[in-house]
DNA sequence: CGGCATGGTTGGTATTGCCAACCATGCCGG
DNA sequence: CCGGCATGGTTGGCAATACCAACCATGCCG
């Protein structure tokens, strides 16, 4: 069972290095590592204030402040809902999509070096193995041959 | 370039989720994620006060008050190094031991339905590509046969 | 012995996050 | 139709995390 304990460090030593990875171009920008997920979140999608606490695990209103300081930023915007009016769409301003674009770059790069000591076959089983890791996989057995990856079209900071 | 791409979008979610796993871990020992690595670390080592801050990248007068808030739950002790009056050395007292020690079994509980999901041979391969992402292997090709993983006795919290 | 560097602490501030309380809106059952 | 109840957000209060700048104490040298 050691080798259960050996990918638990492995996964947990690769976590705080790539959350340090984040947390640092966060930084370099002024966003927190969650304020860095929202904008991921808003990058392809509008979304109400309870959908974004429940889906990063957060208060509703710890997410109200959190929106209400990059409002106060323009990088979003609060908009009702037509249909309903208790609930509060949230989307990004202009300047919020760029700043997304503009970091998402930067952490593509900072990941660079990482990844790029792969060479692509290694890239595809490793995306296998994490997919199935972290939940997103038919139970099918994964990691197979050099295409069994699924492609998907998700974006570095996207949550979806 | 998209495999690149793809292991990033993985190497994120996962770091997410992970994260996710032992933010609640920590929470329900009443323990922030850096409290928890500041346990992890000092778990089979001391320290002292700089040189943590410098490894979790934190401000001294972060880890400051991170120790002052740890050493006032009784869970580590701050001592003076005897040959340079000006530094400070952090261990675990007891509890804060026992703590760690209790910490690691529950995220070995939770993650272990995770890494469940993959056969030993697969674990072998994914901690092997892991150790090459975080750049901690020789350069040589990683990801070989079954036993090309490099056996390493840390434990889950454990930083080094 | 007088600077200068190093290691920590202190004080001030902003952000993150929680909880409890609250307001507004929507949904029903009677 | 109207009085509860549920749902969605906001507000206020609090503790913890994190930064910076300023400071003290110790050590190191010239």
């Amino acid at each position: 069972m050691s080798a259960a304990d050996d990918a638990m460090d492995a996964l947990v030593r690769t976590t705080f290095e790539v959350a340090g990875v984040l947390t640092r171009i966060g930084g370099e920008h002024d966003l927190s590592l969650t304020q860095l997920r929202v904008l991921g979140i808003l990058r392809d999608r509008r979304a109400r204030i309870t959908e974004l606490a429940d889906y990063l695990g957060l208060d509703k209103s710890t997410m109200s402040g959190l929106i209400d300081r990059a409002q106060r930023r323009g990088l979003l915007t609060r908009g009702k809902n037509p249909y309903d009016g208790r609930v509060v769409e949230v989307y990004l301003a202009p300047a919020g999509l760029e700043l997304a674009q503009r970091v998402e770059d930067d952490i593509r790069r900072a990941l660079a070096p990482a990844t790029g000591r792969l060479d692509p076959e290694q890239l595809d089983r490793l995306v296998s193995l994490l997919n199935v890791v972290s939940a997103r996989s038919s139970p099918a057995h994964a990691a197979g041959g050099p295409t069994a990856a699924p492609r998907r079209s998700n974006r570095a900071t996207d949550d979806s």
